[in-house]
DNA sequence: AATTCGGGGCA
DNA sequence: TGCCCAGAATT
């Protein structure tokens, strides 16, 4: 049974323009020795990653999980000490989420980590702690799409399924010189692609195609010089690269916050978000700029003092945000939590000692702002 | 089909 | 600074 049943219903032939030049191979794509030529390729110029050398399913699952919209250098890392901390199913399914969410730090995107935390927990209760070989059941698990179903059957399971990544996507894209790319283009580009995949190492063929993508047939100014699929590429042989893919172009939306960062006797007041944009993750509460004066005067008719700490701007899918951080001192004994700072939805608030904040979770640049913190206040 | 995700890398 | 990234979930 192919791949494409599941995920991928086969649509009519349709109406889109055919490509502005016919290839002597506009049947495969590629020849077949052009998909020689690129294993070839890539035993010669692969990049070695931690996941690389032991694909089990857990590693993959992980990685893979880890890579979804994240390159792979920012990965890495993240990767090794991961394994470290959560070395199997079992160790992962039986911690904390604030732990998981911790070694996730700065990785974004944090539903990521929830899911994989769930997902270990659904794989220990339903299917004995062993990561299923079948597309139908790695599909049900939290946070595993049809992308990283894929990856895990043709990496971890030598099953021939293609996947179809930003990079396998690019390359296709290049290979038939199509300006415009649509989601009907993915059914028609692993449907071509499951015609190419060995079957005996369907693994080597897709990490060569992601590395390629990588390393050669880049976004930016890609060496065709040294590709070993540019003899059936229409992009080069019409000089296109520069305009192939087009660049898309985002809207951002700005906005400034002053966080107020109470701290009384060795604490600080964090609140966790518990409901929506960061869920699970701890913040310094805040407050829209311009309106921090009635709480400033109210907390300091205490006899507080008030430090400014630096600037940052947290940018964040489609947000640039301004933070004017300021750690306010309070002199009285009382460790109240004002309501202000409750301020969204199932907010919980904690007074945490500093020597214990790294434990937290909080988005990075609130990491930052915690690690300001003089020693002594 | 379009939007969102509380990051970070890179030219 | 703008665009992109080994996507998935939600609307």
């Amino acid at each position: 049974m192919t791949s494409s049943g599941r995920s991928l219903k086969l649509t009519q032939p349709g109406k889109r323009p055919v490509p502005m030049i016919e290839s002597s191979s506009s049947e495969t794509l590629v020849s077949g020795d052009e998909v020689k030529a690129l294993i070839h390729w890539f035993h010669q110029y692969a990049i070695d990653y931690p996941w690389g050398d032991n694909p089990t399913p857990y590693r993959v699952w992980i990685s893979e999980i880890m890579l979804q919209q994240t390159v792979v250098s920012a990965a890495i890392e993240h990767f090794i000490q991961w394994m470290k901390l959560f070395p199997d199913i079992m160790t992962l399914a039986r911690a904390d989420e604030q732990a998981v969410l911790k070694a996730w730090e700065g990785l974004g995107y944090y539903s990521r980590a929830r899911n994989i935390h769930k997902g270990a927990r659904y794989i220990t209760d339903s299917h004995s702690g062993i990561i299923p070989g079948s597309y139908d059941e790695l599909i049900k698990i939290p946070g595993i799409g049809d992308y990283t179903a894929r990856a895990i059957l043709s990496l971890a399971f030598s099953q021939a399924f293609p996947v179809l990544d930003a990079n396998v996507r690019r390359i296709g894209q290049r290979l038939l010189a199509l300006r415009e790319w649509q989601v009907r283009d993915d059914k028609r580009l692993l449907i071509q692609l499951e015609s190419l995949i060995p079957h005996d190492s369907p693994g080597v063929f897709n990490c060569a195609l992601m590395q390629l993508g990588q390393i050669l047939c880049r976004v930016r100014s890609p060496e065709c010089s040294l590709c070993p699929l540019s003899k059936s590429c229409q992009t080069r042989t019409l000089g296109l690269q520069g305009e192939i893919p087009a660049a898309k172009k985002r809207k951002i939306k700005e906005k400034e916050s002053t966080l107020l960062l109470l701290a009384s006797r060795g604490t600080v007041l964090l609140t966790r978000r518990n409901k929506g944009l960061g869920k699970g993750l701890w913040f310094i509460p805040s407050v829209p700029r311009g309106t921090e004066q009635p709480l400033l005067e109210a907390l300091t008719e205490g006899t507080a003092e008030v430090l400014t700490l630096q600037e940052r701007v947290h940018l964040y899918t489609t947000w640039k945000e301004r933070l004017f951080p300021f750690l306010v001192v309070l002199k009285d004994v009382s460790r109240d939590i004002p309501s202000w700072v409750l301020s969204h939805e199932d907010d919980d608030a904690a007074w945490i000692q500093v020597s214990e904040l790294d434990s937290y979770p909080t988005p990075s640049v609130y990491r930052k702002i915690l690690e300001e913190i003089p020693p002594l206040f």
